[in-house]
RNA sequence: GCGGGUGUAGUUCAAUGGUAGAACUCCAGCCUUCCAAGCUGAUAACGUGGGUCCGAUUCCCAUCACCCGCUCCA
């Protein structure tokens, strides 16, 4: 991880937030390499996501949403954990949890904070790490970031920044329906920042507060529900497969413990450096959020089906992917030191070529000679490639630059080329070299690089 | 948020109560016709803020960040 992390820093995929100023905690910027890498990803969803499936469109929601919303998903209520700390072992637990594992029975979700506190002091319920009962007082962690809207800073102001996306696909559910004449089942996907005050363990980007999703949500009728939930698994399976995520670092990992609106809930975990962790999430959340919505707002949320002329709320089937993560597993994966015939050590990034920050570059074998038709090379390749140019040092350590930022294709110009219009094409993974004629370039890297 | 550890160029490491040295990288020049060559030169650091002291990168305190372990993870 280490090494990952210093790789990112140095070769400019994901440089430490707020650097200059000592960092804050949990946040990244991706530098020119990486926020490339992660746009060629977004942009690989979408293609698999919106372009390539029937009835499926694109909304971009606002981050801030009526305050109205996060109750009706339940969030401003359970987003929100009660902490108590053991003053004996300085070790912090949840309330409810310590109620509910000393009396299943006690039900403590229904229990305000002092009555919690009171039945914990009341029945003396030990500490489990260290057997005392000598706790402080509840503090509620809140999971969502507030802040106010407007200038007065009453209470009545308070705006959430979203803790998920899904809900901007939700409320823009008939919307999309009326103006796209959508039938069920049709797709919303997002692709969006969420922001969430976690207390993280870090694990570079895997878990941050502020993250990005890509999110899809279908709708269909009650009891087609299933059917759409094993094929999105799938579905997001095969993406991953698909950008180079290897098989046997992929797994399916079915939750035990639903969530208050899921009937299913299965994620797909993706084994990185530092052990398993979530890549995609499908969830069955039946017609909850729609229900909630329609009883929260007053609108109704129901579908007229043509065919039957039935009402009825949908079901929604979900599918996130998590881009930082996704991004993350495919730098994760991406990293290898290879050990050439003459002893050296090179470092590469594999990037499958769809996504790689760029796609070729142009190195003139010597500056002297070459420059002027190595730049008229890289005018016509730019146009179509994101193409890097480099002219400065040795031609090996130029590849072994190209290399370590997961260039795929390499072009030398050289004596050759001026006097016959052909370059060498190296090529990143088998280090095998090809002559080409200019005017066949761009067709011969468009194919290499197609997703 | 708790406990432990760490913090010196971009990176990896030195030294020091009197403001720091190197290697690699990067940049410029020379040389060089295909996998980190060589030579010359240049740039570049004591996480931040206090305190003690004539003087702090060094000692003390706080803070921030990172690492390990808890906790958290609708």
């Amino acid at each position: 991880m280490e090494k990952l992390v210093n790789v990112c820093k140095q070769y400019g995929f994901i440089f430490q937030g707020s650097e200059i100023y000592g960092g804050l905690a949990n946040t990244w910027d991706y530098g020119p390499l990486g926020s490339r890498l992660k746009n060629n990803i977004k942009d690989a969803w979408r293609k698999k996501y919106i372009q390539q499936r029937p009835n499926a469109y694109e909304v971009d929601a606002d981050i801030l949403m009526h305050p109205r919303v996060w109750e009706a998903s339940g969030h401003v209520a359970s987003f929100s954990d009660p902490l108590i700390d053991c003053k004996n072992c300085k070790v912090r637990h949840r309330a409810d949890n310590l109620i509910d594992d000393f009396n299943p029975d006690a039900h403590a979700d229904g229990m305000t904070d002092e009555e919690m506190v009171s039945y914990i002091k009341k029945n003396k319920i030990p500490c489990p790490n260290c057997g005392k009962s000598d706790y402080t007082d509840i503090r509620q962690f809140k999971l969502m970031f507030e802040t106010k809207r407007g200038v007065t800073e009453d209470g009545k102001n308070l705006v959430y920044l979203r803790p998920e996306n899904a809900q901007g696909e939700y409320v823009n559910f008939l919307n999309v329906q009326r103006t796209m004449r959508a039938k069920l089942p049709f797709s919303i996907g997002q692709i969006g920042k969420a922001f969430r005050n976690e207390i993280t363990p870090g694990n570079f980007t895997f878990r941050t507060i502020e993250f990005e999703q890509m999110e899809y949500q279908t709708f269909c009728k009650e009891g087609l529900d299933s059917e759409l939930y094993n094929y999105f698994k799938k579905y997001a399976y095969d993406f991953f497969i698909k950008l180079g995520l290897p098989s046997e670092k992929l797994r399916y990992h079915d939750h035990e413990k639903l969530a208050h609106y899921a009937k299913e809930a299965c994620d797909i975990e993706y084994e990185y450096c530092f052990g398993w962790g979530e890549l995609n999430g499908t969830h069955n959340r039946t017609d909850y959020d729609l229900s909630r919505h329609q009883e929260y707002s007053g609108v109704s949320q129901e579908y007229l089906d043509p065919e039957t002329n039935e009402k009825y709320i949908p079901y929604i089937i979900e599918s996130t992917v998590g881009c930082d993560r996704l991004v993350l597993a495919i730098l994760d994966n991406a990293y290898c030191e290879e050990t050439l015939e003459n002893g050296e050590v090179r470092e590469v990034m594999k990037f499958n070529p769809a996504i790689a920050p760029y796609k070729v570059a142009v190195l003139p074998l010597n500056k002297k000679y070459h420059s002027q038709k190595a730049n008229e090379i890289y005018e016509i390749l730019s146009n179509k490639f994101m193409t890097a140019y480099d002219e400065t040092a040795s031609i090996g350590k130029r590849y072994r630059r190209q290399d370590i930022s997961g260039t795929p294709y390499c072009i030398t110009v050289d004596d050759n080329t001026l006097s016959d219009e052909t370059v060498t094409v190296r090529d990143r993974d088998t280090m095998e070299q090809v002559t080409i004629k200019i005017d066949e370039l761009i067709d011969y890297i468009s194919k290499k690089v197609e997703l």
